[in-house]
DNA sequence: CCCCTAATACTCAAATTGAGCATTAGTCCC
DNA sequence: GGGACTAATGCTCAATTTGAGTATTAGGGG
């Protein structure tokens, strides 16, 4: 052909399980370089793009996906950063990075050996708002925060995406905060790309940075596939592709919550969620709680069908 | 390089405006060939593909678009289909498209001109339910529906798309409506692509397809379109994006209506409007509504703040 | 058998929806 | 100028759906 620039499609995906404890995320790369499991497209190989997704996961990691779908596709010049084992790519060519979600149900444990797992909120400390501890994260920034806040708009927009000032917390909101957080400098991509796009840089300013890196632009990804999920779990009965097949209805509100970052009002969210009929009790009981033994739940039939709605989600008080 | 095919990015731009009439699209190509704005994407000249569909959509049609956002990435090898005036691409090269929508203000005249525009439901009749007339579409595709349901999970996936036996219909449902329509036939892009497929096909079925077919994939991306907007009307106030700046209560729960293809209950329309916070009365009136002159409102200034959140939609009965 | 811990059951009030009925302010027509 | 007509607005009421608690209950461990 010509000159012409090639144009690269890059696949990252955001891999989520639940572990015990929380929402997990399978990274790749090596320590000071981590990153989401990157791949590219092969135009002859690849039929679809979720065939691709499914197949360079497995190979680099050797974890099989269940659910999948696509986030969005990322075309930006400037914020996207070559990355290391991409391929066969030079500076002419043009990546343009489509992101896929994936859930994985409650890790196997011969499965979860293979890939490096991190809990989501060691890139988002702010985002985990269950305990008091992690309300520290926010309030860490705080200062931060006012201190770029210099006009009425950008005050606005802080209240807006952090519920101060009488808003509420909107807890599918991610991107938006992680971008404020880009645009205010407190995260540490937005340095580096600065730098990027200046030549070499002044140093850094000396700023204690919120929350990991990742390579690239998978921060912001990743900040996308949350908001994307979180906002999800309404409408769509995606927890129980997270879930484990059977499980107490305390589990399944400790994994909406943990993926949430936010608290619920126990007998409420039981009460919403027999209403909802996405749930019928096994006849088996689990003693393991420590208290009154607990019925165990599966998903119900109607919670596959097409269109069946999602949870939604009482809010306990402060 | 070498002989790997190329990967083009293709863009498709669904661009909505609201006449007086309803929602009507943007369409280019000639009779019997009609489709979305299609461009292709240039690797060097674009830095975001947004700017890149703002640029031909400009350019083809000399309409300016208001906002945009990206809809989803379609890249199946298969129900893709080379386009004409897509530019310099050969058979070897894969082709991704990158669907995006866009939503216009009300039409100016002089704007007008500048671009086929047709009512949405000329493609999907059986998404407006406004009317009994419209209801009748549905009726009409029933037999043959029916027909294709052989197993009960088939009828099962009927009564959740269509709404039928008790189900409710869910009017943001237009992807699953398709894609079922497409599977059993009864759309002509079905036929074609089995043709192509197949190579020279038998001889069409004789049988009335429901809608008018789009080049390629064109419709689907559309119906994508329609869900994507049918939703998202719910939780983010686009709709003021789509309306004119001064509008009476009425002609914006026409709009609503329009795009989502339901009759909706009007006294509690204006009493979540109101109460919602998004709108604000100029102090004008607006006369020629043959009955008492109504009041016309503006769009807050809350509404445009980001996560600002969308309107309910009160149903009305049958 | 008593205590401790969760799970599960119930209660009650506030807020939100679903459905109508009632009033009002213009235009059109004698 | 008065009455008919037509939408826009205003109001009411009951049925649901939330938000928040208080009360029971069934195991495990001394």
């Amino acid at each position: 052909m010509n000159a012409t620039p090639r144009v690269i499609i890059g696949l990252s995906a955001v891999v989520v399980a639940a572990s015990g404890k929380g929402p997990e995320l399978l990274l790749s790369g090596s320590p000071g370089a981590i990153g989401l499991p990157f791949g590219s497209f092969d135009p002859i190989g690849h039929r679809t793009f979720e065939l691709a997704v499914r197949d360079f996961v497995t190979s680099q990691t050797g974890f099989a996906l269940g659910y999948v779908e696509q986030l969005y596709t990322f075309g930006d010049k400037g914020r996207e950063a070559p990355v290391a084992d991409m391929g066969q790519s030079s500076d002419a060519d043009r990546v343009v990075s489509v992101g896929y979600i994936a859930l994985a149900s409650s890790i196997v444990e011969g499965q979860r050996r293979a890939g490096v797992w991190a809990d989501w909120y060691r890139f988002f400390p702010w985002e985990d708002r269950r305990s008091t501890a992690g309300m520290r994260a926010l309030d860490l920034m705080m200062p931060d925060l006012n201190a770029w806040a210099t006009t009425t708009e950008r005050q606005s927009r802080v209240a807006m995406a952090f519920g101060l000032h009488g808003q509420s917390w909107q807890e599918s909101q991610v991107l938006d905060r992680f971008e404020l957080l880009y645009e205010a400098g407190l995260v540490q991509e937005a340095q580096r790309d600065r730098a990027k796009s200046k030549g070499s840089a002044a140093p850094a300013p000396e700023r204690a940075y919120v929350g990991e890196p990742l390579v690239s632009d998978h921060r912001r990804i990743l900040a996308t596939a949350m908001g994307r999920l979180r906002a999800k779990i309404r409408y769509r009965p995606i927890i129980f592709d997270l879930a484990p097949v059977r499980f107490t209805l305390s589990e399944l509100q400790d994994l909406v919550e943990a993926l949430c970052g936010v608290k619920l009002h126990k007998q409420n969210f039981r009460r919403t969620l027999e209403r909802s009929g996405l749930v019928e009790s096994t006849g088996a009981m689990h003693g393991e709680t420590g208290g009154r033994p607990a019925m165990l739940f599966t998903r119900s039939a109607t919670s596959r069908q097409a269109g069946a709605s999602g949870l939604s989600l009482p809010l306990a008080k402060r």
